[in-house]
RNA sequence: UGGGAGGUCGUCUAAUGGUAAGACUGCAGACUCUGGAUCUGCGUAUCGGGGUUCGAGUCCCUGCCUCCCAGCCA
């Protein structure tokens, strides 16, 4: 497992293709020995499980390596980032466990050591101010296939061009009247070097610098230089810049400045789920889900109040590895390390989701007993608690049937099962409403099944979880299955769009849950198992008493696999 | 159809010329006061065709397939 605090032992993370560059590089003693990373979100949008894949590899190959790794933000393009977006990128990467130190920087920083290198290539001849509009750059490009043709203000002289910039500088044109490009080669076969457009015209309010410019920079223009700047020795990035490497070295071989280099890797992408700022900012922006931190949302923040931990968003993300594979991770597995790491930390609990009530007829009236429970028997050191019993209880509507299906081993007319940390009890009869609904069971318990143990040693097939309807803290649960109904949800029929993927029923509010009382006061963020159920976290919503709880992930169920095979047959 | 990058179990990753391995998923079983957890077992893969070699997933040739690129986005 690869680590995010240096603190930590040493022990060796997964290799992949990245760290054997830079154990290469440590050999040929390429940076001097160096290892300084950095992770460059741009600031128009929250960051999402795809970025953490980003953040663990940059943040712990630092850590691995005793290196650095800087938090960069990325703000060029003014029209689309905001600090609210710079603030939730801060939070997220702390919470994912990236350390930074002092080294908090941003694109901006540099824009005045950018327009000076701007003007250096101008000098040089590399670069010149272009009147073309974006149309015009557009038919000038060229295709795939056929080379582009030279702009007529290519060959502008130098002082010409120097004046030009200075007045865009200076605000004397309106946006797009007029860009900076580097003089390169229109007929490249790799578009990015058919003489990109380094800087734009963009009256636009920045973020951080406000209105002292209004002519910005383009990435390809502002990456490679921060990078260079900050003493960056491998710029790793994802799969789609690699047409831009070329681009990236141009500069910096212009420039004649250090020249860290660029590694590209597979992103992630992920069954089930939509990872792209764009789409998840349309879902936030047509209301299709509560906002970016809708625990439906892939988002950091999303996952982060659906209850998932940090721990296993690393170990999940040490485990997909590092490629130059394009691929799609199953969900199943993200969910599998969010079950591994909640099933060894986290407290189990009773909680009833669909309340059946159950009456139990040889119970004295007034008899509340505490059972003493386990609360994670993964963990003796988390000690017990203890739960009430009485004679009126809640157990779960799907842990009844009055007439039990073949392998259900749980409770129905006649049959005896275990209440866990209860006693055992045998269905007598039930009651029904008008409507035919089965709304009340009665049941006589073994007093001698005491804490759930048969003195005689008879077998029950079954144990079941139960809560103490005078003594249940009302709940409100809110289970989330996939927001997306496909498995490919960028996968869209013709004329519409990805939001048909949506799924229908990603979001069910149960309103009326029992947990029992031991529950009352449990703060937002905190853990649970509900026994038999899943794992819970207590939502932000909760709040002057009331409780409301986000299924994080539900307990493996092996029972309605059989049932779903069983219906499957008919 | 130009350029770039890739093709190993269902999925992801490993094997760095020498027995194709692991994880997840799936299936079967054991155990169990969670049909949870745990444990055991099973299954399925080197894109195709040539070549080099004692030996090729790995090297060479060739074909095929997939992804990315024509923003004054990043």
């Amino acid at each position: 497992m690869s680590k995010l605090n240096p603190g930590k032992d040493s022990t060796r993370g997964p290799s992949n293709f990245v760290r054997e560059i830079i154990i290469e590089d440590s050999k040929t003693n390429k940076f001097g020995g160096r290892v300084h990373t950095r992770f460059p979100p741009e600031p128009n949008g929250y960051l999402h499980i795809g970025h953490a894949k980003s953040i663990n590899l940059n943040f712990g190959l630092a850590a691995e390596f005793g290196g650095k790794c800087n938090l960069r933000f990325d703000d060029t393009n003014p029209s689309k980032e905001e600090t609210e977006y710079v603030d939730s990128i801060i939070q997220d990467v702390r919470w994912l466990g990236g350390d930074w130190e002092d080294r908090l920087f941003y694109a901006s920083d540099y824009f005045g050591q950018l327009y000076e290198w701007a003007v250096q290539l101008i000098k040089a001849g590399k670069a010149y101010v272009c009147d073309l509009t974006a149309e015009q750059v557009r038919e000038y490009r060229g295709t795939l296939t056929e080379p582009g043709r030279e702009s007529p203000y290519r060959n502008r002289p130098v002082e010409e061009n120097l004046q030009l910039f200075e007045r865009m500088r200076a605000g004397e044109f309106p946006d797009g009247a007029r860009t900076l490009r580097a003089k390169v080669d229109m007929a490249s076969p790799n578009l990015n070097m058919r003489d990109p457009v380094m800087y734009r015209i963009l009256h636009a309010e920045h973020h951080r610098t406000g209105g002292k410019w209004c002519i910005y920079p383009m990435y390809d223009f502002a990456h490679g230089q921060s990078d260079s700047i900050e003493g960056v020795t491998h710029s790793i990035c994802t799969l789609e810049f690699e047409d831009h490497r070329p681009l990236y070295d141009w500069y910096l071989d212009q420039l004649g400045i250090y020249h860290p280099q660029q590694i590209e890797f597979d992103r992630l992408n992920l069954t089930y789920t939509l990872l792209s700022k764009r789409k998840l900012l349309t879902l936030v922006q047509e209301g299709r889900v509560s906002g970016w931190d809708d625990p439906r949302m892939p988002t950091i923040a999303g996952i982060r109040r659906r209850g998932y931990t940090p721990e296993a968003i690393r170990n999940f993300c040490d485990a997909i590895g590092v490629s130059k594979t394009t691929g799609t991770i199953e969900l199943s597995l993200l969910e599998h390390y969010v079950r591994e790491e909640l099933n060894k930390r986290v407290p189990r609990v009773m909680a009833v989701l669909r309340p059946l009530r159950v009456v139990i007829e040889n119970c004295p009236e007034n008899q509340v007993e505490e059972m003493e429970a386990v609360n994670n028997p993964e963990d003796a050191g988390m000690g017990t608690r203890k739960v009430p019993f009485s004679r009126v209880l809640y157990i779960e509507q799907d842990d009844f049937r009055e007439d039990p299906p073949k392998q259900y081993f749980r409770l129905s007319p006649g049959r005896e099962v275990r209440l866990r940390y209860g006693y055992f009890i045998t269905c007598t009869g039930l009651v029904k409403d008008n409507a035919g609904n089965v709304v009340e069971i009665r049941c006589t318990y073994d007093p001698a099944t005491h804490g759930g143990n048969a003195p005689d040693g008879r077998k029950v097939k079954s144990t079941i979880h139960w809560v103490s309807a005078a003594h249940a803290i009302d709940t409100e649960v809110r289970l989330y299955d996939n927001l997306f109904r496909v498995e490919d949800p960028n996968q869209v029929p013709e004329g519409q769009n990805f939001t048909v993927n949506l799924n229908p029923s990603s979001l069910e509010v149960l309103k009326c849950a029992k947990v029992e009382p031991g529950l009352r006061g449990a703060a937002p963020g905190n853990r649970y198992q509900f026994e038999r159920l899943g794992y819970f976290c207590a939502d932000a919503d909760s709040a002057g008493g009331k409780l409301v709880f986000n299924r994080t992930v539900a307990l493996r169920d092996t029972w309605a696999k059989i049932e779903k095979a069983q219906q499957g047959k008919r």
